[in-house]
DNA sequence: GTAATTGCAAACGGTTTGCGATCTC
DNA sequence: GAGATCGCAAACCGTTTGCAATTAC
């Protein structure tokens, strides 16, 4: 289970930083952020602090799969599925781009130019290697 | 506009690899692969000519965003929208889970746990600083 | 008191780049 | 030939980690 916790002064500064950002910073913004109000603060426990932060829920991490770029050789439009077993990025054979382009457009103050889509679950060779 | 290409035989045989996988692999995994056809291979010019490649539109890059990760102080379910000017990442107040994941296990073999979505264009605040 | 956390700096890992040699056009 | 590309190795940069000192509980 989940090891506990301490609230040091250094947590709460930068999930102060963050609940009061409606944008999505970077670490190293945080940092910036933080450092302001405790000048010697490190990089490294901005980090630990994020990842810790996450692993209980209080915030999200939002990167799209791993650190390593992939490469897709049909350059047209599609979506993708990623398999939470085998780690396989596959290609889906739907489209929703103008549906979901045009909704945004209409119910939000946003311009939407596209979207990215990616799904995420069991493909089906893994579901039979069960 | 575009700098003059040359089709070399590394170039060739990663363009190769990738139009013949389905899935899409990473760097590494080209770089393995094309090294069974061109032993001495190194992994940079790998790089370089998948660039090169994504350059000219023949094949495509995966990463979503930068390799900066970002966090995010709402852990609740929501999409995102990046501005292609600022560079922010903000919220956006429309969900389709149920409809996007039930769409996709009902039209394919996938099994789909959930999805990332991800819109870009242009924010309200740059729009307006024409 | 003690285990979690910190600051620091070094390490890590994927990607890029500078170089002189090589190859494509 | 000229300039794009190569192989190699070092540099880069965001992130992680080991360690001794500190701090929250």
């Amino acid at each position: 289970m989940a090891k506990k916790t301490r609230m040091t002064k250094q947590r709460k500064a930068i999930l102060k930083v963050l609940k009061n950002t409606k944008s999505h910073p970077t670490a190293d913004w945080i940092y910036e952020k933080v450092r302001k109000e405790i000048p010697n603060i490190s990089l490294g426990t901005v980090y630990r602090n994020l990842n810790v932060l996450a692993e209980n829920g209080k915030i999200k991490v939002l990167d799209y799969g791993s650190n390593h770029s992939r490469y897709d050789g049909v350059p047209d439009h599609h979506y993708h599925f990623r398999c939470e077993k085998c780690g396989g990025v596959f290609d889906l054979d739907v489209d929703l781009s103008s549906d979901l382009n045009k909704k945004i457009n209409n119910e939000t103050e946003f311009t939407v130019h596209s979207h990215r889509l990616e799904f995420s679950g069991i493909c089906p060779d893994c579901q039979q290697k069960n």
